[in-house]
DNA sequence: TTGGGAGTTGTTCAA
DNA sequence: GTTGAACAACTCCCA
């Protein structure tokens, strides 16, 4: 290739953090060849914990380092780590290397969206074009909003017989192989301290939760990357497995008990960052499935890619709003509370009922959970038990979940509180019922609250039953060594089954609310904690003053009192 | 237009 | 252990 103007492509790597069936990447290599630059930018809008959690930031660099690897084994380059905003990194860099064009995979998320609509007119700024190349799901989200007119399905049915409409998604691209390409032009010269994948230490905010590192990795069993995502294809997941559990695959019956290997294949978080494509999965399904008999969608193993290709395709139409109950034209106006107090006792793992905080610890050190689990705690943070807003346990989804993506996760929320796909709302999960089916020892809840390990069987998911004998015995007393649950699950179902019944009502008869009525009631760094079973003590946390000095809310142990109380007592200049 | 069938995965209890 | 009814009755989609 001659050094002619604009001769180089940069590749931009975002999510795609992959070789095989990479089209940006393949697009790249036909245009310009040898002169391709591979990049990745750290951009500063996630790298902070309250948004992308340690776990996901591990499991991202672990998918970079592997990148770079294969990056070095296969095309004779590395990945170029690029740090700051990515329209102006992105620039600079198109302008000092001399490159006519930027190709990268197509992102359809909100944030992604606006973000790429910069990058667009910046490198245009500068002489540089872009290509995007559809490569996240398996088919182009564009082309199914033209198949269904503009429509998005809003029904599996419907989904499946669009999917049969627009028809095979194609075969995956074969990894490119025995190249040998060149670094950018000099002044440029290949820094790994400057350009290279950063230690998770190195990162702005991300040094404290490094600390802990050595004993979180260990904790968490998945290792981001191409290599450990195909591997994980090939395995599905588990030993022993092969074509006939994919044949034999029903997600509604898998276990959500199994606290170290999971029940399923947990390719979800490789398909999250693109370490595995779609349509690599799709074909593996497929040849097993042409073997012989096999269970069907929405239950099977494709069912589940179905799945996410139909709420991508929603959260593509319907932008920002898919990811909001305000404004949102599927989404059930419904007036949920946003009590910081107790979504933070959900998120801590100190409800009570030891299933549900169970999944939550699960969540907080794998990053990961069984999807009947996420049924489970997503039910009883909103319409099951504590009436929080869907809103407030998709943002912690979204912090903690190694697969974390954002229309599935607001797709996901919808449904369980009823807000929109499913409305059957007097199916309520029980918080202390639902893991018995699989796990009547509660072998799952022992292995994530030590506390509970000595519990007997017979309390294990209810242990505020258990005699204080059996619990002094058990070297755990419930208020103590373990806290007395939230609410009382039948109690609270049943009002909320009501508060639901009048909701949808109100929504059909147009008396319903036309915006978010929910207020935030407690401070964020208020703790609830249950003094006995359903009775709930709210204890003010710290407040920051205005001047910027800090107050401490209870000075005796008389100002913790209930929700009401801790209102009228609230001083003036406290800043709720 | 309207009515009926279908809808990934609830729980409890009785037979 | 499995199956079916009761609980109370939702929305979407298509014929």
């Amino acid at each position: 290739m001659s050094a002619s103007v604009g001769a180089g492509t940069l590749v931009w790597f975002r999510k795609g953090l992959r070789l095989h069936d990479n089209r940006a990447l393949s697009a790249a290599l036909q245009r310009s060849g040898k002169l391709v630059y591979p990049v990745f930018v750290l951009d500063p809008w996630f790298l902070h914990p309250s948004k992308v959690g340690p776990n996901r930031i591990r499991f991202l660099l672990e998918s970079l380092s592997d990148l770079d690897r294969g990056l070095e084994r296969d095309l004779g380059t590395r990945l170029i780590v690029l740090r700051g905003n990515p329209a102006e990194t992105l620039a600079e860099a198109a302008k000092d290397w001399n490159c006519g064009m930027c190709c990268y995979e197509k992102d359809t998320e909100p944030y992604a969206k606006e973000r790429d609509a910069k990058v667009d007119k910046a490198l245009g700024e500068v002489g540089c074009s872009t290509e995007s190349s559809p490569g996240h799901t398996l088919w182009d989200m564009d082309d199914l909003l033209l198949a269904c007119s503009g429509k998005a399905p809003q029904t599996m049915t419907s989904f499946l017989a669009l999917a049969k409409k627009v028809g095979d998604p194609g075969v995956p691209l074969p990894s490119p192989k025995g190249l040998s390409l060149a670094a950018p032009p000099p002044p440029f010269s290949f820094d790994a301290s400057k350009h290279g994948v950063p230690e998770m230490a190195d990162l702005p905010h991300y040094a404290e939760a490094s600390k802990g590192e050595a004993d979180s990795k260990a904790k968490c069993p998945f290792r981001g990357g191409e290599t450990e995502g195909l591997e994980r294809l090939r395995t599905l997941g588990g030993v022993g497995r092969g074509d006939a559990y994919i044949r034999g695959f029903s997600k509604p019956d898998t276990s959500p008990t199994c606290p170290t290997q999971p029940s399923t294949t947990a390719l979800s978080p490789y398909l999250k960052f693109g370490c595995v494509s779609p349509r690599a999965v799709y074909q593996r399904l497929t040849e097993a499935e042409g073997k012989g008999a096999q269970t069907q969608p929405p239950v099977s193993l494709m069912g589940q890619l179905y799945w996410r290709e139909h709420f991508y395709l929603l959260g593509h139409q319907m932008g920002g709003s898919f990811g909001r109950m305000h404004g949102s034209p599927i989404s059930k106006q419904i007036p949920w509370e946003r009590n910081a107090a107790l979504v933070r006792a959900w998120k801590e793992a100190r409800t009570g009922f030891p299933w549900i905080d169970a999944c939550m610890v699960q969540l907080r050190e794998q990053g990961w959970m069984h999807h009947l689990g996420r049924h489970a705690v997503a039910c009883f943070l909103t319409r099951g038990d504590l009436w929080q807003h869907w809103e407030e346990g998709a943002a912690v989804f979204d912090e903690l979940l190694l697969d974390a993506d954002w229309s599935l996760n607001s797709a996901n929320w919808m449904w369980l509180s009823c807000s929109a796909f499913f409305a059957q709302y007097f199916r309520v999960y029980g918080p202390h019922s639902f893991a018995k089916k699989t796990d009547p020892s509660g072998a799952y809840v022992r292995h994530f609250l030590p506390a509970l390990r000595g519990m007997p069987d017979k309390y294990i998911y209810e242990p505020w039953k258990a005699p204080a004998e059996v619990q002094r015995k058990a070297r755990c007393v419930v208020g103590v060594d373990y806290p007395f649950p939230l609410v009382d699950h039948a109690d609270a179902s049943k009002a909320n089954i009501d508060k639901l019944k009048l909701a949808y009502a109100a929504s059909k008869d147009g008396t319903g609310p036309d915006h978010d009525v929910a207020a935030k009631v407690t401070h964020e760094n208020d703790t609830a904690v249950a003094t006995a079973p359903g009775v709930v003590q709210y204890t003010p946390g710290v407040r920051v003053m205005p001047n910027g000095g800090t107050t401490s809310g209870a000075s005796s142990p008389g100002d913790a009192g209930t929700l009401a109380g801790l209102f009228s007592k609230a001083p003036k200049q406290v800043k709720l």
